[in-house]
DNA sequence: TTTAGTTAGTTTCGTAGCCAAACAAATGAC
DNA sequence: GTCATTTGTTTGGCTACGAAACTAACTAAA
């Protein structure tokens, strides 16, 4: 059906072209290289309906013809792909020590990655935008000088960031009640290309859905594994932010309650008990964010090496992490959910106790069908997913305009 | 937008003919009585088009001219209103010691509620299907007395029901692997509507989201108060069942590691803490499936001559709950939580404690604009929501043939 | 009483964009 | 060389929307 649901929203014609449009799109993009009749075939549209549709992706650019064909009984087919040289999305991912920049095609293939050591953890907001903003404009000129067109621009914060798209509260940034999009917009002086903001989990679970090996669940979950764990919900093939923006705050849900002390003043939050910190209270308690990574690594030379502290603390921190995702599947009965960040590295010792208790504790028979598994987008996922935002709105029929 | 992204699914007119339908038919719903002038106006949709959708809708029997018109400067406007008298939605919800059978026009307006004592704690599926055809069979009979055309039944089921409408667990009938759908329309012999099953908190959610005083909430959650605890998950406007179909199974996520031992074999389920047998465990341990409802109005009189030891254990049990919302609140963000079933006799004693325990462990400012509310709808809200499922797929273009 | 003004709903016409079917094009098989 | 097969385009028909003109029915004011 046509209908999104959410009140009176009539459709026209140019619904119908839209929706037509975005389904071709996403059709190439699934099953490229493919021709007109296969589109035709898989979909259900007309052989005449798909080569206008065709001819318009052409004509904006989306598609190219390759001009190869295969050669069997019948006509040959001139074969379509996705045309991954006139335009770009950018993602930006701000967090405690760095920005990330990533730039990718339509095809989601990545053509820059850029990482700038930044004091995120020390500066303000305005300073943030500043420096995002500079960052920006190179890659937007990186992207221009390859003849590229830039079609939207999209901020991961971690943080709580409302449906407005104002950062209301990001701790380990100290950030609050920043217009992140509406500063950067401003610094960017009128960009051409629209600048969103979101939350560094629910982008994160966008790029686990367009581009990692689950993209065909339409129920997943992501959760961050940094300083403060979140996740990113993604409920029949969208995300799903919630009334106000906030869902996946996660790392607050209590699952020790006479467990350590966490951040935000309570106990036994999952965050306390299962966030990085957690492990990292017990290796290098004064360690600054920029070492984060480092202290990490040694974290896991040393279960290589199995010192026995080291294999028991992560086995505790497995097993508060799968009480956590119980309840996360409980709730949502997700196909999947994935754990991102510094969660993977250390996956070799947390995943199976973490499942154990996790299928423990699920009503539904065989967990739901839920399975727990492990990023493999790495730690730019949160860009990535910034990316792909912009991207999902194209599929969803907001193209850019024909030539 | 048009598209409901999943997967290719082209559009063609006759989805532009069924959404816009669907709108004016909406909007005469939120509005009536109103004129064509004024669907007009705040839909968008052309005047010329307006007129032609509601003629198609006159001409189904959905809507009606009332006649009457306003008089002011102008010329006066036909006034229109849906149409109640010529169809009707049937809903049964089936229970540990009932079967309820409700009927409701297109309206919502109750045509008959009807209530049968049933041992569905004792009794096989097959015996419900039996139960419940005769009683469906009376409600049809009933209605097409009063020349009513029925366009569905849907069944609501206290246990997990897969996206397939298969009863997988319902524990407290004791049921496994039921197809209850398939069973009645095969009982029912070619009922010429179609049979559909859910869960009972999907569709006490179902009826909350559209009959409820939190109508306009596009994201809401329902808490059944039985024995069992679940809940419906409503996210931008439309129930999450997740990806087979067992989302909202709050019971069994863990609130007090220490707490008693719940059926399920687990300790500490908010099931076993907050639950309506918790209370019941200290005021009548040995009570049946069917004195529930009186054992529960002996508490809330208890409650009310100020017993102290009942105050104290209804404190607890709000604070547990309270806990468990915050859990939901964190990770859903909805506007609201509602409270249904016996959590709605005992709310005046609950959900002080409960708000305050809730809203001190969200991390959202504000609790996230949460608030924690009870259902007005009584104890038949699933069987209410059984009826709204079939209008809500009126509602979202399916609708009856012309005469 | 007439006339002007206002609002409601219909009619007419133009257009977008879908599908079906016929057709043209390009190849392999025999 | 002809036929079968498959691809993609062209043509025509149809549905359903929008714009604008028009009719209808009323109030207000001259």
């Amino acid at each position: 059906m046509i209908t999104s649901h959410n009140g009176p929203q009539p459709a026209d014609f140019t619904d119908v072209r839209a929706t037509n449009l975005a389904v071709v799109l996403r059709f190439v993009r699934e099953n490229a290289p493919c021709s007109r009749a296969d589109i035709a075939a898989s979909t259900g549209l007309n052989k005449a309906t798909v080569s206008s549709l065709v001819a318009d992706l052409i004509d904006r650019r989306l598609l190219r013809e390759t001009g190869l064909t295969e050669h069997r009984v019948g006509r040959p087919a001139t074969m379509l792909v996705l045309d991954g040289s006139p335009y770009a999305a950018i993602g930006i991912e701000v967090n405690v020590d760095y920005i990330t920049a990533v730039a990718v095609d339509l095809k989601g293939e990545e053509l820059l990655n850029w990482r700038r050591s930044f004091p995120g953890g020390t500066s303000s907001a305005a300073q943030a935008v500043v420096a995002m903003a500079a960052l920006a404009r190179r890659v937007v000129s990186r992207m221009t000088k390859e003849a590229r067109q830039v079609l939207g621009l999209t901020v991961a914060v971690p943080g709580l960031v409302d449906v407005n798209g104002i950062v209301r509260v990001a701790p380990n940034l100290g950030w609050r009640d920043a217009d992140l999009a509406g500063d950067l917009t401003k610094a960017l002086r009128d960009p051409g290309f629209p600048v969103l903001v979101d939350n560094d989990a629910n982008l994160a679970a966008l790029a686990e859905h367009r581009f990692g090996p689950h993209r065909n669940a339409a129920n997943l979950v992501y959760v961050t594994g940094e300083v403060g764990v979140g996740a990113g919900i993604v409920m029949d093939g969208r995300l799903r932010r919630g009334g106000q923006g906030f869902s996946g705050e996660i790392g607050h849900i209590e699952i020790a309650p006479a467990g350590p002390t966490c951040r935000c003043g309570r106990r036994g939050c999952l965050e306390a008990v299962a966030g990085i910190g957690a492990i990292l209270a017990h290796t290098a308690p004064d360690a600054s964010p920029s070492e984060l990574e480092l202290e990490i690594d040694e974290v896991v030379r040393r279960a290589r090496d199995g010192e026995p502290d080291i294999l028991a603390l992560l086995e505790g921190v497995g097993r508060h992490l799968g009480r956590g995702m119980a309840a996360v599947a409980n709730l949502l009965n997700p196909e999947v959910v994935i754990l991102g960040g510094y969660y993977v590295p250390l996956a070799p010792w947390l995943v199976a106790c973490a499942e154990e208790e996790m299928f423990g504790r699920v009503l539904a028979p065989g967990g739901g069908g839920c399975r727990l598994e492990v990023s493999t987008l790495g730690y730019g996922a949160a860009a990535l997913g910034a990316a792909a935002r912009v991207l999902d709105s194209v599929d969803s029929g907001r193209l850019p305009a024909q030539r």
